[in-house]
DNA sequence: TTGAAAACTGGCCGATCGGTCAGGATGATG
DNA sequence: CATCATCCTGACCGATCGGCCAGTTTTCAA
């Protein structure tokens, strides 16, 4: 059974994109860049994706769709149960998705000005509005702080174990939202 | 008295470039932009900067040396002292250079390969030292997570007050840092 | 007033960027 | 074998980047 040439290629695309950007940083990464770690010419990368933003778009696709889920499922719970389903499964997601979070985290900024991951965004603030507990400003800096501090343990993936990492998030995030 | 030439337009490029990397970001923002704002000739920006990452370390000049006497500071003190006395002065720090740090968070990944902010870069390594308090491998991850939580606070100057940041910043550090 | 140093600038350069296009290679289908 | 859609590519484009330089304007002390 062989994969369709197109999936293939644009499966390895995406791959080598997600690592550059990981490396160097969505601004650092050309087109070129992505094409010959592909193994493929710029040509190739601009026939299946609709420009960088589009390759961007796939690298985050999974964690996006991940996140969305995470807040569709929160919404159904009561605000208290909300808040400690939405810090055991925003930590998992941590460790599944380091790569691409750190990716996600220099794009901060840029990502808003972007429409196509206008979605994103907005999953983004609910989810800090389900980690908050309420709607309490301090409370609502409280869990942006958690959430940027989060993806900053991101950064150099490979240098914590999923389990190193999951402890940290864990911790971090029980002691900025749920003190005692 | 008339300020001399020289001065008054190097302060002026400073100023812009700031501000420019403040909205922009530092690779988003050309050598064109900051002239034109700051009313002169790109020619002009680079006889006065030799190169546009000297125009960077011009602008982060200030909190690198407030930084560097921090942590100079601390290193006189006992470790629980230090503690107590980086979480403090770098909360301050935080409110009194909230646009620089915003500039500053984008470039973390970069700056670290310029051999001109080594300084800067090893004295952000030492504060996260004092800042943990031990050299536990978790505190120290702690203090680290809690120093890009306070990065992420930065974002988007004039959102917060300077009473709410401080608050802020203050109330998450010691969360994290010292748990009761 | 004058002349040299300092401050400044327009114009140009090579490099690189994202993106386009016409056409060549490939592979499944009849 | 012929056909045709899919996959892929080299060559090229306009724009923009950081940086350089020869030469002009401004400043200021003698």
């Amino acid at each position: 059974m062989t994969t369709p040439a197109r999936e293939r290629t644009r499966h390895e695309i995406v791959r080598q994109a997600m690592r550059l950007f990981q490396d160097r940083g969505y601004g650092a990464v050309s087109l070129q860049d992505i094409a010959s770690a592909a193994g493929c010419s710029k040509a190739t990368v601009l026939y299946h994706f609709n420009g960088k933003p589009a390759v961007l778009a796939a690298v985050l696709e999974p964690a996006g769709a991940d996140l969305a889920e995470l807040v569709a499922a929160a919404e159904q719970l009561a605000p208290d149960e909300a808040q400690e389903y939405t810090i055991g499964r925003f930590t998992e997601m941590a460790v599944h998705y380091r790569g691409v979070i750190d990716v996600l985290q220099e794009l901060i900024p840029v990502i808003e000005e972007m429409p196509e991951f206008a979605q994103l965004v907005a999953d983004g603030i609910r989810m800090q509005r389900f980690m908050a507990g309420s709607d309490e400003p301090l409370e609502l800096d409280l869990a942006g702080f958690a959430i940027n501090g989060l993806l900053g343990a991101c950064r150099r993936p490979g240098e914590r174990t999923d389990d190193e990492m999951r402890r940290l998030c864990d911790i971090a995030l029980r002691r900025l939202l749920r003190p005692n």
